[in-house]
DNA sequence: GTTGTTGCAAAGAATTTGCAACATA
DNA sequence: TATGTTGCAAATTCTTTGCAACAAC
C-alpha cells in the first residue's frame, strides 16, 4: 500500500496542506495517546515547532470534523486521536491516555436489536472501555 | 415498595436537606431528559423556585458523585439525568434528549471477554447508543 | 451552638471570534 | 491573484472558588 502522506491526507479532508497543518497531523501520527489541544500546543511550542494555539484548536477540530480524529472528553476537555475509517470502539488507559481501537460484531448486533425493538433510529453509538492497560498495571 | 422521599435520598447520599437540594432533585424526579445545570436553574427561577446558580452546580455535582445521577457530556456542557444504582446503558433521543436506560448482558460479556485478552485491567466502561427515539420519529 | 450550605462577586479555564497580515494553490 | 489560513487579542461560555451571612441538625 501507498504511504499516506499527511499533505495528501490534509487535501482529501479539503484543507490546504499548511506548514502548521501538517505539523499538527504529523504529530499525531504514530501516538496512542489523546492529546488535547492545550497539550499538543505546548508540545510543538517546546519542539521548537510554532503554531499558534487559536490553530491548533481549529486544525484538530477540522480534522475530526473530516472524520481522521476521534475525541475523548477528559475532564472539561477534549483529547484527540488519529483513528481508522471504519467504525470502532476504544480500550482507554486512564493511566497513560492510550488509545487501542477494537472491533466488536457483537456490540453491533446488539445495538441493532436494542434498537429495532424500541423503535429507535440510531445514528451513532459508542462502547469505550476504561482501565489501565497492561504496560501500566505491570508498573 | 417505600416511596423515596427525597429528603432521605440526600441524607443517603450525606447531604443535608436544605430547600435548595430538595428543590433540585424534585425537579430531576420523573424527568426522561438530562439537563444541565444552566438550564435547570433558568427552569428553576422561571418556575419560582430560586436556587443559585453555584448551588445548582454543587447539588449536580454531588449527587453524580453519589451515584444518584448520570452525567452526559453534550457540546461543551454536562447534562444530568436521575438514574437507577445498577450499571446500565443508555439510548439517547438527540431531539428531546430523553434518555432510556438499559441493561446488557452481552455487553458486559464483550468487556470482560476483550479486556482479558489484552491484559487490560477494567475500571469501567461505557456503552450508548445515539439516535431518535420513537416519539421524535414520528414526528 | 456547630457545622454544613448558600449565593454573590470574582476568578479560572477551555474554546471561539474579529480581523489584518500572510501563505497556498 | 483569489481565496483560504494564521495568530494575536478580546470575547464567550461553562464551571469553580472565596467568603460572609445563614440554615440544618
Amino acid at each position: 500500500m501507498a504511504e499516506t502522506v499527511t499533505s495528501d491526507a490534509l487535501r482529501d479532508a479539503g484543507l490546504r496542506a499548511t506548514r502548521q497543518r501538517t505539523t499538527v497531523l504529523d504529530a499525531l501520527r504514530g501516538r496512542a495517546e489523546a492529546i488535547t489541544a492545550q497539550d499538543l500546543h505546548g508540545e510543538l511550542r517546546a519542539a521548537g515547532e510554532p503554531v499558534g494555539l487559536t490553530t491548533v484548536y481549529r486544525t484538530l477540530s477540522s480534522l475530526a470534523d473530516a472524520g481522521l480524529l476521534d475525541a475523548f472528553p477528559r475532564d472539561g476537555e477534549q483529547a484527540f486521536r488519529l483513528c481508522s475509517d471504519d467504525h470502532h470502539h476504544h480500550l482507554i488507559c486512564e493511566a497513560c491516555n492510550r488509545v487501542d481501537e477494537i472491533t466488536a460484531e457483537e456490540v453491533e448486533r446488539w445495538v441493532d436489536s436494542v434498537a429495532s425493538r424500541r423503535g429507535f433510529r440510531v445514528t451513532g453509538h459508542r462502547a469505550d472501555v476504561f482501565g489501565v492497560c497492561s504496560d501500566c498495571g505491570r508498573a
